[in-house]
DNA sequence: ATTAATCCTATCAATTTAATAGGGATTACA
DNA sequence: TGTAATCCCTATTAAATTGATAGGATTAAT
C-alpha cells in the first residue's frame, strides 16, 4: 500500500508543478486545494526540501518551489524520498539492500526470483516517469 | 514491503512444489526447512487452503498438498490471497476497487495515473509467473 | 513592530503486523 | 480401542508503523 504520505507528496509536487508562476506555492494553499491536512503536509514538504527536491522561501510571501524543471524530476528519485525502497523486499533493494536473516542462499530464494522481476518492472515505470508527466 | 506472512507463504509454497511425491507435506517440515516459526506459518496454510490453492490432508501423516499443477498456479492468485490487492492504491485496484475521500476526480488525479502504470507493470509479472517458474 | 510564512520537535491514537498460546477435531496405526 | 500425530480454530499480545496534531521557534516582508 501506499502510504498517506507518499500520496499526498505526490499530489503536492503535481500541484506546484501546475501552478508555476515565478513566486513560491504556500503550503496551506496547497492544502486547501487537495484536501490535505495541513500540518501534515508541512512534514512532508520539509522532507522533500531537505531531499533536494524543493526549494523554499521562508517568512511573508514565502513557500515552496520546485528546484528543478518538472521534465527533470524523476520518479524514481522522488518515490524513494517520500516511500522508501522502491523494491519490495530489502534483498532485493539496489539502494537499501539488506541480507533476510531468514534465507541461507539468496540464489535459490524463490521470493528473490520473483522480486527482482518486480522491482525492474517498476523501476522502468519511476525511471520514465518525470514530474512532467503527472502534471499535464 | 512484502509482508512476512506473503513471503512465508511464497516460500512453503515453493517447498511444497519442489518436494512433491505424492504425500502431503507437514507445516514442521516446512517449518524446518524454511526457517519459519511454526504456528504462524501454520496459520498462513491455512489462508491458502480456504482460498483453494492448498488441500490439506488432517489426522497423522496429514499435510498439505497443491490443489492445482505449479505450472498452473499463478502468482496473481497468490498474491491476491496473501499480500492483498495488487495495486498500490484502491482506486486503481482491479479486485478491490475503492474511490478515494480525498480527490474529486481520479481521472484528474497525478497519483491514479502513475499508480495505474505500476499496477499493469506489476501485473504482467504476476500473470506471467506461475509456481513452477518459482521452483525451478 | 506586526504579520505571515516556514521550520522543528514532541506526542498521540489507531491500525497493522508478527507471533504465541492453548486446545479441539481428525486420522493412522499398533 | 487407545494413543500419537497432525491439521484446525480462536484469542491474545507486543512491537512497529502510520497518520495526524500541538505548540512554538525562526525568518522575512511590509
Amino acid at each position: 500500500m501506499l502510504s498517506k504520505k507518499t500520496k499526498y507528496g505526490l499530489k503536492a509536487l503535481t500541484f506546484i508543478a501546475r501552478v508555476e508562476g515565478d513566486s513560491p506555492v504556500q503550503v496551506g494553499e496547497i492544502a486547501k486545494g487537495e484536501n490535505i491536512p495541513q500540518k501534515f503536509l508541512e512534514s512532508i514538504l520539509l522532507t522533500l526540501r531537505k531531499s533536494g527536491i524543493l526549494g523554499s522561501k521562508k517568512g511573508k510571501h514565502g513557500g515552496y518551489y520546485l528546484r528543478k524543471p518538472p521534465s527533470e524530476i524523476l520518479m524514481t528519485d522522488v518515490m524513494r524520498v517520500l516511500e522508501g525502497p522502491i523494491a519490495m523486499v530489502p534483498c532485493v533493494s539496489l539502494n537499501f539492500y539488506e541480507k533476510c536473516d531468514d534465507c541461507p542462499d539468496e540464489h535459490q530464494c524463490s521470493v528473490h526470483k520473483l522480486m527482482i522481476q518486480v522491482r525492474d518492472s517498476t523501476l522502468k515505470v519511476f525511471r520514465n516517469t518525470t514530474l512532467e508527466d503527472l502534471s499535464i
